[in-house]
DNA sequence: TCTAAGTTAGACCATTTGGTCCAACTTAAC
DNA sequence: GTTAAGTTGGACCAAATGGTCTAACTTAGA
């Protein structure tokens, strides 16, 4: 009746093997992750639009074709990014609990934050651009996870306020102290440089900042 | 001889008077800080490289040929800016002195930086962005007149310190986290506000924060 | 009034860049 | 081997954008 579904109907179907869609998932996979790791290092280098496709696929050691078989849009490279980096961002708070003694948990908080502040440069520096900017990507995902995550940290601080065991304070300002001053050091990396000479990347001034940060911002809660 | 020198000779010279050069100058001063002002918004907002001529020009209310009569390329335009920036920003660091309390000193200064965040969340901002770059403008003229700023602000502290009117610590640390904690409430503002769902705009919400980095970041220290 | 000097804007240009198209190549089912 | 499906890259396109050119307009000295 009609040669399109005749010509259609004729063509010999290709299943492929359980095996090969693995192979080719796994392989995928890699090249996606490969072109997600050289976008974040660039974005956080130059910024959503300082970064261009180009450089993105050069670093990636892809075409830039290639790149945008794996990703159709700038972005949506880019908001894949921010949702990977949002996945690790959130990681750390989830740690202390209220059975805890709250030296021993706030200052473990700090040291962890710190670490991550030293291993995850690119992160820190991306997710700050972000928010710096107003977060139009990120805020949307970002506001409902964090406010419940940190809702819980307010509550566990508070019962050991309660209970005695540090002295009364506003439990949010505690929380952004840490944030800010950790996320300090590797965001302002270059003006802590300028000024004391040296970086996280230095054990010693790691241990340094850790026992100053842990001085300044916990001694004052004992009760 | 030469018509050209001829014709140059016979042009009438206009010699401008005192009173109309410096109506000029005032008018063109007028004009560049209206495009500096609107393109410190914009920078601040979008970037270097995300904030467009158009977009400035329009900001400022004036053809985008003007804006280029003014400055006659976008970096000279965001050199320009981030000068001013600089400028402005050094201002609260030529505070405490060594005769004064230092309890009252570093509380002053946290309230100064605070009250600046919450007054210049762009400079604010901008200067984050800048800093989070790597300071590719800034750092050579931000390095030396920090660094030595800092090292006074440190002789201070220490000065104290030696005293026993505070308790010892690393003097830049305490620095970094006035810094780091007061900037925080103006760069990380959508955060800030995701999270408390105050901002420092809100006079209740600068209060309590104030006292609290008192609390955290100062109480510590006393001996 | 006449016109040099200063100012302004619209048209235009060249480059960058996000993204498309198509042809070639690789893989693996038949 | 044959060929459908998946992958890759070079050529190309269209929009955005930094910057120039030119002509007109304003100001103010002569």
């Amino acid at each position: 009746m009609n040669d399109k579904t005749a010509t259609a109907a004729e063509r010999p179907k290709r299943t492929p093997t359980a095996a090969s869609i693995k192979r080719r998932q796994r392989n995928q996979e890699i090249k996606r992750a490969a072109i997600l790791d050289a976008a974040l290092r660039t974005f956080s280098h130059y910024g959503l639009h300082g970064a261009s496709l180009d450089q993105i696929a050069q670093e990636a050691d892809v075409s830039k074709t290639n790149l945008l078989y794996y990703f159709s849009t700038k972005e949506e490279l880019y908001v894949q990014v921010m949702q990977e980096l949002l996945r690790v961002w959130l990681l750390p708070l989830s740690s202390f609990s209220e059975e805890q003694d709250p030296f021993e948990a706030l200052g473990d908080y700090l040291r962890i934050k710190l670490e991550f502040s030293r291993d995850n440069p690119e992160e820190s520096r991306l997710f700050c651009m972000e928010i710096l900017q107003g977060a139009p990507l990120l805020l949307a995902e970002l506001q409902q996870p964090l406010h419940d995550r940190v809702q819980a940290k307010v509550a566990v601080i508070q019962s050991w306020i309660d209970q005695g065991k540090l002295k009364p304070i506003e439990p949010y300002h505690l929380i952004f102290s840490i944030w800010a001053t950790t996320q300090h050091y590797a965001d302002f990396r270059v003006q802590i440089e300028a000024v004391a000479g040296r970086t996280l990347d230095d054990p010693g001034f790691f241990d340094e900042t850790l026992s100053n940060l842990k001085t300044l911002l916990l001694e004052s809660l004992r009760p």
